[in-house]
DNA sequence: CATAGGCCTTCCCGTCACTGGAAGGTCAAG
DNA sequence: CTTGACCTTCCAGTGACGGGAAGGCCTATG
């Protein structure tokens, strides 16, 4: 299979494939002109690291879960570990967004939003003592 | 004032300063030695600048806000339109880590975590049919 | 007066996870 | 035989800085 339908399947771009072999997340075999050659194998893996991906693991995140993956005798305390801290980082990041979101709504709500050029928003970045 | 001062009056990071003078949204004088002289003006702008940051405004948008607040005779609707769109992204980005959270949570919740190879976090990513 | 160390300067590379684009090879259809 | 859709590699750019090197400047102390 090629990469352009290898990208179809597994639901990203060829060129991110293409950064994931780069980085050896995947090592898919050549045909004799030098184009990629996806198996199933491959394709399964691609699909496993989209998914985590839109989970918002990191790269090395996904590395370690892939090699967690593929080995049978992985201890599911060392996923749910890496799954653990990842949830964590996303917890603090909606906290952060869920603040600036509270504090822009105030200021959004409070501007006249007219032609004249009194507005909190301003107000408040300049001097919000 | 030097630099260290102004990141300490700002609370933003030298280098950051030094970026921002690099893609010009503030323009400190030279004292005679070439070391960057900070005046009030100065540390006000970065003040505001460090406060827009905290709110998660890209560069290009405190870029238009510093514009707008240095226009005195500027309309609040511009102002609150760039404000009005940022929330709108992080409500987005907001919603986006809480599916994510969720997701994460059950697969958190399912998982032993002991050393038994079963998980459903791994399961999950390989297989979600 | 020399020196130590704490500022400051510029410059360049690295981050993260891609994305865009150029220049060129390959393949199937008409 | 040409067209156009694929594929290849390589290089550069993104956003918003951060790290660190190499070197100049300033102040205080011996």
């Amino acid at each position: 299979m090629n990469i352009g339908e290898a990208a179809t399947q597994a639901g990203l771009p060829a060129k991110t494939i293409r950064y994931y072999e780069d980085i050896g997340l995947v090592k898919p075999g050549r045909d004799a002109n030098g184009y990629r050659a996806f198996i199933a194998s491959d394709i399964h893996k691609l699909t496993f690291l989209a998914r985590a991906r839109a989970l918002g693991f990191s790269i090395e995140d996904c590395r370690d879960l892939l090699a967690l993956w593929e080995d049978t005798g992985r201890a599911s305390a060392d996923v749910r570990q890496i799954a653990e801290e990842h949830l964590a980082r996303i917890e603090s990041k909606i906290a952060d967004l869920g603040t600036m979101r509270d504090t822009l709504r105030v200021l959004v709500r409070d501007c006249a939003g007219d032609d004249r050029p009194d507005c909190p928003i301003l107000q408040t970045l300049g001097n919000p003592s």
